[in-house]
DNA sequence: GGCTAAGCGAGACGGTACGTCCTGTCTTATA
DNA sequence: TATAAGACAGGACGTACCGTCTCGCTTAGCC
């Protein structure tokens, strides 16, 4: 009767292990078919759990959704810290379009945001988990570089990250016009020389030059 | 049987009474009751119009949604020339902010543009209807403002669009920071700042100060 | 396009088509696993239907049950009338008993009386269309008899049939006793000794003996 | 989390003392709400035990509903010997039709009979304990009568119990017909007449006139 | 001005998902 | 060690919606 391997019966499962089931399963889902797809009666048959489990421990499906995102792409956005303010911003940036162009993940954070519309739990869970974290390394990396001299003093750091990465966002999901790397490239850049100190800005027009 | 009163019966109805009734209802449970509730078939009750003629004229319940919502929200978007770029821009920029956070209207275009991510009729209605020709006057403004010497040659209108009201549609579709008229201003500074001639950038600075 | 066969696709069907197929399905539910096993949801599946069909057309699965059962069991109960009151009670209630003992009926009706117990529209359904008309033709019977003089004058035609048919249905869902048609025998001669006119009495010593 | 106050906390319990709850419980739900309310689960909330408990003590939620409903209804169901058996058993029977129609009871043990159909465990309760006790009293007064030369001789005393009994649990459980008194009444004179011996019938009928 | 068919309302239909409840099994931790 | 507590898989419940399809009525548009 002990480790029988592949467990049997409807008694109670470990909670970890119906975690990991549930979440793989969510993220097959989610990136084979779409959002759309992330039901909880679908999820349960494929991850072989109940639905009262789901409901136990997700407010919706949108959100269980996001929780199987964050938890299936291991996300180092760590920023380096160079000296220089757009050359780190503009990896960062590039790396993030490329993350929303190059892969699945694009279509699946689109769908998440806007399933957020009509999903508070979602909402707040992406806020918590996704957007905060990711913002607060942006705004760090800029404050930096405001101490660094590089930036004005009254420029605010908010601002700055919705010119760049909400900008990326807006053509994510208004796609009326392309997202590459040479637009983030041209976002940094105006963005920057709107933002820079006197000094800054007369090396960012050396180096464009 | 024979009092039916206030009952249409069942016949034909001219097409344009129909599409009236019809956005009419649809216009009322969005703006009441959000676009979760816009289906077709709470719509064909509410309007006392069928299922099938629904079906005969929307893809889906988010485009009829969106036709609901621009045939029942006129709007004067001319932008005004002034003369000087940032004072135009500000100037619509700012009522594009007070759309977005004084009336309901905010609401339904987020729910608009997220439910679109999962809906490809109501995503090109959008652009279609909506963004494309908002776009349009925008950067027509800033193509003047170019043209005038204002803006460097190389300015892309585009990626300034993106910018400005990316930026505000950002912030009410990630609402992680607040959206206000004052962050409109500072929008507009920072970025016709990166984006100015340098005669023009000099003006600026001279407002600004 | 045209006449394909084998009708496919979700439109509307036939409301006949409809019934029929769900009748059929719920009838070999019930006669094969029994009526715990005649769900909507198994229904539902078995006919091709859909639940809804079944909620807007049937209170209850116990009221769907016992419609199936009695359109899949052609019950021809008509009374022949011999002019010997006995005789013809005796082989209806022989006839009553082998259908409860011989087949599978006798479950199914044990379990429909059973469920009716908690199913107030079941109960409803089983007695206007079986327990009623079954026990009219009864009483026709023995009003018939007591006409002819062969019951007496004051004997209530309800408690006969209460003591003949009852005491078997008591058989079936209360089984501390058999059932078979010796008990059908007994209970006959003993009900009609009690309710005998005198003759008639006379005249059922005589068959007795 | 230190002030749990009124719980119990999750440790061993006295086994009398979870079974006076757990019937108790069982008994308040069978009678206030119905057989149908008598779950594993909402007994096990009901009498603050777990349902670890109910399944080890009870085979199914019938089972505990019938040893609820036969402990908290004491019933004292002897049979005082007269010396008249139509005597004697009308007085039973008409104690047992007021006990079907005065109080909550008829429609718990219509409720217990009818699930007891489909289950084997119940069923097996209901015959142990209740109704082959209850018949074994009625068998033996009809006996004692037979003996006394008041019925006759080849007289099958299960039958005329069915006759009895089985007719009042056929109006409860089919109840297309009234259940009262006077039909106890008319139930004992017409199965007492086919019953009795020569001279007990003629002593009958002098009454009855 | 009467006739006819185009087009609409009403809504049934299969299907899918929702969120809840209950069953029977099993795990954990307390007393 | 027996218990409370309750999580778990499974499955039925009853409702809502989608997209398809059928029916019957009415009025618009043609003769």
């Amino acid at each position: 009767m002990s480790e029988t391997g592949a467990r049997r019966g409807r008694g109670r499962r470990p909670a970890e292990e119906v975690r990991t089931r549930v979440l793989a399963a969510t993220a097959t889902l989610l990136f084979d078919e779409g959002l759309r797809s992330v039901t909880f009666d679908r999820v349960a048959h494929a991850s072989g759990s109940s639905k009262t489990t789901l409901y136990k421990w997700w407010p919706s499906p949108g959100a269980l959704a996001a929780e199987a995102y964050f938890a299936s792409s291991v996300q180092t956005l760590e920023f380096h810290d160079t000296g220089d303010v757009r050359h780190d911003i503009r990896t960062q940036l590039r790396a993030f379009v490329r993350l929303l162009t190059d892969s699945r993940a694009g279509t699946v954070i689109a769908e998440l945001i806007g399933a957020a519309q009509t999903d508070p739990e979602l909402a707040r869970a992406l806020s918590t988990t996704y957007t905060l974290p990711r913002r607060r390394l942006a705004i760090d990396c800029i404050e930096l570089a405001r101490e660094r001299g590089q930036l004005r003093h009254d420029v605010d750091a908010d601002l700055l990250v919705d010119q760049l990465w909400g900008a990326c966002y807006n053509r994510l999901l208004i796609p009326d016009n392309p997202l590459n790397e040479a637009y983030a490239d041209a976002l940094v850049d105006n963005t920057l020389r709107g933002a820079a100190s006197e000094t800054y800005r007369q090396e960012l027009d050396g180096h464009g030059a």
